[in-house]
DNA sequence: CACTGTAGTAATCGACTGATAACATGTCAA
DNA sequence: TTGACATGTTATCAGTCGATTACTACAGTG
């Protein structure tokens, strides 16, 4: 959680009230949680406005309809990766790729972001909701060949291996660390490092978002 | 679509009457095409009942939930795939690689095929449903590992270049080919020769699904 | 203090959807 | 032919969900 949301969070705790463009951003926040938990039709404007601590009616209200809210946390989503990205980039050229890819794992601290992309490379097929993945995934895309620098194969490799950490956070593979023989294999195999990281972060009992 | 099905929908259309065991195939082709196109959530039982030309409360009572049915689907996909893969084993170990990815990519001639499988890679919030799925992707993973015999690192490439096809058809990039620039470059650098394959088979106007 | 705009809720509605029940029609063996 | 089972459909319900409406409360300003 950014230090912003958690100073949102505060004040809303003293007073019960806050101004628009702030609660805007709380329920930005618990959209993007709930929505990283589901797909997005599976997720209810009133999970959200619960994870939120405002009635459902007041988030309809101040996003207009579901889908721009959904169409909004995507964006946001992707704006806040292309700043990972480009924290990244300063320092030596040779451990670039490491960086970036610690950028994005970096990413599963803020609940919801990561699995919010994940799930927007399904959403093609809405047309609306479809044009804001493509453009965002086309940003990263553009990013990584021309700010990085990256050639082709590379470029093609470093999407390829974020589109396997989706599919693994995706399939929630960690419940099946230590008890499925295939989930061991995989985590231990691929991605050694991130997993305290990955299972720190998982949804939980009580907060089921 | 497999011979098995065309003979199927043949016989319905004579007939207009079938084995039940041959209406549980057609609709779960049609079915497999329609969760292809959209979300689990998202597709209703009724369009899956028209896509298969029978009436919604008996697609409903054939497999029980809609649950059961879109776990079946997932199921069969994962073993269809699983089919393939061992149809391309034999042979040159040098071309192995290549052939295994000619066996994914050539399931896109099956309609849904390949999208629902995708699609199951973001269903592990789903209790029952992710456990399907993290089954059918250890179950591929295996494969790979086991009887194709490839070490970690390859088993790693072809994995995560699996799930980077995965999202190319989930945010339909085809869709911005020729007009826009992210989307024509990645598909002209990424997959220059599956470009026709992967245009020729997605959901036309006239059959949305 | 009164006025005004802003933040927020309670109540409710209409549309959708998965599921159920009751009924109809076809097929086949004895 | 007739009974019995399998293949379907029509009608309908109960729950859910996004959205709308009407109302309330608070904060700052003159």
């Amino acid at each position: 959680m950014t230090p912003e949301v958690a100073d949102v969070l505060e004040s809303a705790a003293q007073s019960g009230r806050m101004s628009a463009a702030d609660r805007r951003e709380q329920i930005l926040a618990a959209a993007t949680a709930v929505f990283g938990s589901k797909t997005y039709v599976g997720t209810t404007t009133d999970e959200i406005a619960r994870a939120a601590g405002v009635s459902q009616p007041y988030v309809v209200r101040l996003f207009g309809t579901k889908q721009k809210l959904y169409i909004e946390v995507i964006r946001r989503a992707y704006d806040r990766l292309l700043d990972e990205f480009r924290r990244a980039l300063p320092g030596p050229p040779e451990g670039l790729d490491k960086r970036l890819g610690a950028a994005y794992t970096g990413l599963l601290a803020e609940r919801g972001m990561l699995p919010v992309i994940a799930g927007s490379t399904q959403m093609g097929g809405e047309p609306e909701i479809g044009q804001v993945a493509r453009d965002g995934f086309g940003a990263l895309w553009h990013f990584i060949r021309v700010e990085a620098g990256f050639p082709t194969e590379e470029t093609r490799t470093f999407f390829a291996i974020g589109m396997l950490i989706n599919a693994v956070v995706g399939l929630r593979l960690t419940d099946d660390y230590g008890t499925g023989v295939n989930a061991t294999e995989v985590l231990d195999e691929c991605f050694p490092d991130a997993i305290e990281k990955v299972r720190a972060l998982l949804p939980t009992a009580d907060e089921p978002w």
